[in-house]
RNA sequence: GCAGCUGUAGCUCAGUUGGUUAGAGCGCCUGACUGUGGAUUAGGAGGUCGGUGGUUCGAAUCCACCCAGCUGUACCA
């Protein structure tokens, strides 16, 4: 092949993917089992559904166009029917739900993980491929069904090695937000848009602060680039009255749970500073919210029916003891827009982290989710209550990096047998064949350099030992052992090279016979599982 | 999507008002230290300066467009 180096093809990944090296592939899987064992604890059972789904199952066809929405990948199959990488796993879930539903016990309650595809925009810790790790129950209207997801959730995070105060899971209910836009005059159909902007500009609070919230709900907000977001030109008794919702949590001691409250992002940060202890651990009562709510908003039908649901669950929780200080009612938590019909839960993290230059990291929700009871229907016709929630595993995962939670030490390799006789090559690969027939991980050296350049290989392997035969050892019937972790630490004390070499720290030899038996008293010793 | 910033060796960066064969540290490879990862030491390989076009006698440096990354914002099932 004609190697012009002016038309070599450059090696490259589209925007927004990742290549994951040996270290994520095991803190991902650890992460994994983790959560996998929380949930079957909860009697979760395990599916599992494809990547790719008719689009119209997802429900992703672009409002009067025949065009699936931008923001998923789709594609024509040979018969012209559109189909598409799947953007969650709740509508799949939905779908199956739906093909299944005579054979299903009801409430049905399962679990699955797997890679999901948005294309949008990528940003730090956001992917156009990650993963999530869902649970629902499905056909159980009771909000048992959503407390217990809220317990969950709680008990995921801990389990990820996430302490109490470090995350919190807020709880809020789409039908207290409907009764609040009905309060405000916003509950016919021609206010729909009006009624999406206040619900997005509601979902801000914790970014923007009351004030931009405020700026959102009137005629808009400048923001630090001087770019214009357009607001929801609400009246000013409008306004206040969706700011007092939205500050509507019951405030038992001041900036306890939420320095939300009164600040700005800029004062975020350096609140976050002098006060970096875990923030959930707060005084705020879930009854005094609720309290709160009903005084304003009560006089409302779709709120009170919100507010009822609420406070079930915050009493289901509390009752098992999960308190305000894991599950919090919070006023401003929105959601997605599409499909949730009552509570809505969303797991933050309450910690700041700094990023390698010393910023600030926003991480955001790293779960969510919430009831959908519409959403089988469209399948089924008669209405299914759900309700479920969702990880991001790949954000989380970056979250657990920045906290230090993740092992990115690479993983033990295997034992290097080296090759100093190239002729008696088969020789070495029957030690490494007898080595794995031991359960011992081994391999033969398969470069052609010499052997310093072999002992920096089985170094860079992060390999706990190499095995030695040279003419030496053979004429003698014996093989040398050199245990490279032991030696590392010998090399410390060792200045010279002349002593670095003469005393060949961590080496020994040992009958052929010995081989493995010697090999695995290493291994031992240095806490190396077998496979 | 919109706005701002950034893009020079594998990594972190330097490169003076546009001026010869584009540099450093670390890393990598090879040799020496009489068959051994560290240390020391000698040498070496890596860059059409993100891409394409333009201005100029001359472009890493100036201009335009494109691509990618970061930050903010919008959207987020």
């Amino acid at each position: 092949m004609a190697s012009d180096s002016t038309n070599k093809l450059k090696a490259r990944l589209p925007r927004g993917l990742k290549d994951r090296g040996p270290a994520e592939l095991a803190a991902t899987r650890a992460m994994l089992d983790k959560i996998r064992e929380v949930f079957e604890r909860y009697g979760f059972e395990a599916i599992e559904t494809p990547a790719i789904e008719y689009t119209e199952a997802l429900g992703k066809f672009l409002p009067d166009h025949d065009q699936p929405n931008e923001g998923v990948f789709s594609f024509q199959d040979d018969d012209k029917q559109w189909l598409s990488l799947r953007y969650d796993l709740t509508a799949p879930l939905a779908r199956y739900v739906a093909e299944n539903f005579d054979k299903l016990p009801k409430p049905y309650r399962s679990y699955r993980y797997g890679w999901v595809f948005r294309n949008e925009k990528p940003g730090p810790g956001r992917f156009r491929q990650f993963m999530q790790f869902d649970a629902d129950t499905v056909g159980a209207a009771s909000a048992a069904a959503d407390a217990e997801i809220c317990m969950m959730a709680a008990d995921t995070m801990e389990r990820l090695g996430i302490p109490r105060g470090s995350y919190v899971i807020k709880v809020n209910n789409r039908k207290v937000l409907d009764g609040v836009l009905e309060a405000i005059g916003l509950g016919g159909d021609e206010q729909l848009r009006q009624r999406l902007t206040v619900l997005r500009a509601i979902d801000k609070l914790d970014r923007l602060g009351p004030g931009g919230v405020r700026a959102l709900l009137g005629a808009g907000r400048k923001d630090e680039s001087g770019d214009f977001t357009k607001g929801a030109g609400l009246a000013k008794e409008q306004i206040e009255l969706v700011i007092k919702y939205v500050l509507a949590r019951g405030h038992g001691t001041r900036n306890s749970g939420g320095m939300i409250e009164m600040l700005g992002k800029r004062a975020l940060s350096f609140i976050s500073a002098i006060d970096n202890k875990p923030a959930g651990g707060s005084q705020t009562d879930n009854r005094q919210t609720l309290a709160n709510l009903r005084a304003e908003f009560g006089l409302n039908a779709t709120a009170n029916e919100g507010l009822d649901e609420l406070q079930q669950i915050a009493e289901l929780a509390g009752a098992a003891d999960y308190k305000e200080d894991r599950i919090l009612i919070e006023p401003s938590v929105v959601r997605g827009l599409e499909y949730y019909t009552g509570p809505v839960y969303e797991t933050e993290l309450t910690f700041e982290v700094k990023d390698d230059e010393g910023r600030p990291v926003r991480f955001g929700s790293v779960a969510g989710g919430g009831r959908y009871d519409g959403l089988i229907a469209r399948f089924r016709g008669e209405a299914v209550p759900a309700t479920g929630f969702s990880i991001g595993v790949s954000r989380l995962m970056t979250a657990l990096q920045h906290l230090g939670k993740v092992d990115s030490k690479p993983e033990t390799g295997p034992v290097v047998v080296l090759v100093l006789d190239r002729e008696r090559i088969g020789d070495y690969q029957k030690m490494a064949a007898e080595l794995r027939m031991a359960d011992v991980r081994a391999e033969l050296y398969l470069g052609d350099s010499g052997m310093k350049a072999q002992m920096r290989y089985a170094d860079k392997r992060g390999s706990p030992c190499v095995v030695i035969q040279g003419s030496d050892e053979r004429a003698k019937g014996e093989v040398q052992i050199k245990d490279l972790i032991e030696g590392a630490k010998a090399a410390e004390a060792i200045a010279s090279n002349k002593e670095w070499r003469e005393t060949r720290p961590a080496q020994f030899s040992v009958p052929e016979a010995k081989l493995v038996e010697a090999v695995r008293e290493v291994l031992d010793r240095h806490g190396i599982a077998r496979h």
